[in-house]
DNA sequence: CCCAGCCGTTCCGTTTACGGAACGGAAGCG
DNA sequence: CGCTTCCGTTCCGTAAACGGAACGGCTGGG
């Protein structure tokens, strides 16, 4: 699986149309109107109409008052959300969080979902490597291809993987879980 | 240790004062005056004067366009200088790497580190937290203060945390880790 | 059916962030 | 000293982001 380069520029994004589609996608997931959104954070409706469509330009102020009424921050709403360090499978994105190296192995730390549907097939890493997950949300089916393993939220999963694997969302929920890979020295 | 209510934040910064006070910085680190930022980000000395001094209440389009001729991304003028979504204890620091909202829990994901010596004890977490742990380097031992558990290197351990637990480095060498925590909703 | 209540959008007057120009002050130079 | 040049601040007309109100559309209840 994933390889990406450590290094890379946490860019950020500030077209105020894609702003605008981000506050509206989190608006939506929480599932209140624009009409509630905007009293709460204490804005117009006018406002924040404008500000989802992407025809405003928002002032910080603004922009603060209704990301914090989101519970998000800032950042949320500005920074691209996936980029270079996401590696990007049929069924599984992965995004890299960390990479530590240390004297006997390097251990890369991921963030990762699995979208329903048939699941993905990873080739043999080298031997001695090994996978750790640990299940977010959602019902997972990962490990040695002809050995999987299942573990929902909350559950933790290992297996050596110098063998062809799987990774699937069981149900209909997508998954999401923190994948660490490590790699042993040599 | 990490104690946060679920509702945790690495809140952003967005007092127009301490913005500016970051701006100014920024640029005078590296030593050009206001009237040639303002020239090259293009945007008016006037306006970047007042956005320096935090008399005014700039848009995203103008802190962009500033941002980006200093070469720094948004969050440097946004995020605290960055140490401050990491706790330190005693014996334990941890930084936040990621949240994770899902229907049923809060998931906290955080970089923790354990110096040698005599540990750390944690007072519990409400009913239901749980706490999960993948040992990157070193030998920690963690868990209930009554029933610790331990890991070496690519180890995992976990533990329901509504009791008073500990983390401690077994031998010299510091401890490097993922800590998962698991707020369950309500 | 009609009406009440909410939705998200649009209209509009007010507020304010914008850039250009003018300002006083602090060097550098003949 | 005068003159030039750059500095950062302040003044000011314009453009636009703001909140309130009105709008049409949809849903549920009497």
């Amino acid at each position: 699986m994933p390889h990406p380069p450590p290094a890379r520029r946490p860019d950020l994004d500030v077209d105020p149309a894609i702003v605008g589609r981000r506050v509206r996608a989190l608006r939506e997931e929480r599932g209140i109107s624009l009409s509630a959104l905007a009293r709460l954070a204490g804005v117009g409706k006018a406002t924040l109409s404008g500000l989802e469509h992407g025809t405003r330009n928002p002032t910080l102020e603004t922009l603060w008052a209704v990301t914090a009424q989101l519970g998000v921050p800032l950042t949320a709403v500005l920074a691209e959300p996936s980029d270079e360090p996401t590696v990007h499978g049929t069924a599984v994105s992965a995004t890299l969080l960390e990479v530590f190296t240390d004297t006997d192995a390097t251990y890369e730390l991921y963030r990762m979902r699995v979208a329903p549907g048939p699941g993905q097939l990873s080739p043999a890493h080298q031997a001695g490597v090994t996978e750790h997950v640990t299940v977010f949300a959602g019902v997972l089916r990962a490990g040695p291809a002809d050995a999987p393993l299942t573990a929902s939220a909350g559950g933790h999963l290992r297996w050596v993987s110098d063998v062809p694997h799987t990774y699937a969302a069981v149900g209909d929920e997508e998954v999401a879980a923190s994948l660490l890979l490590r790699y042993p020295r040599g």
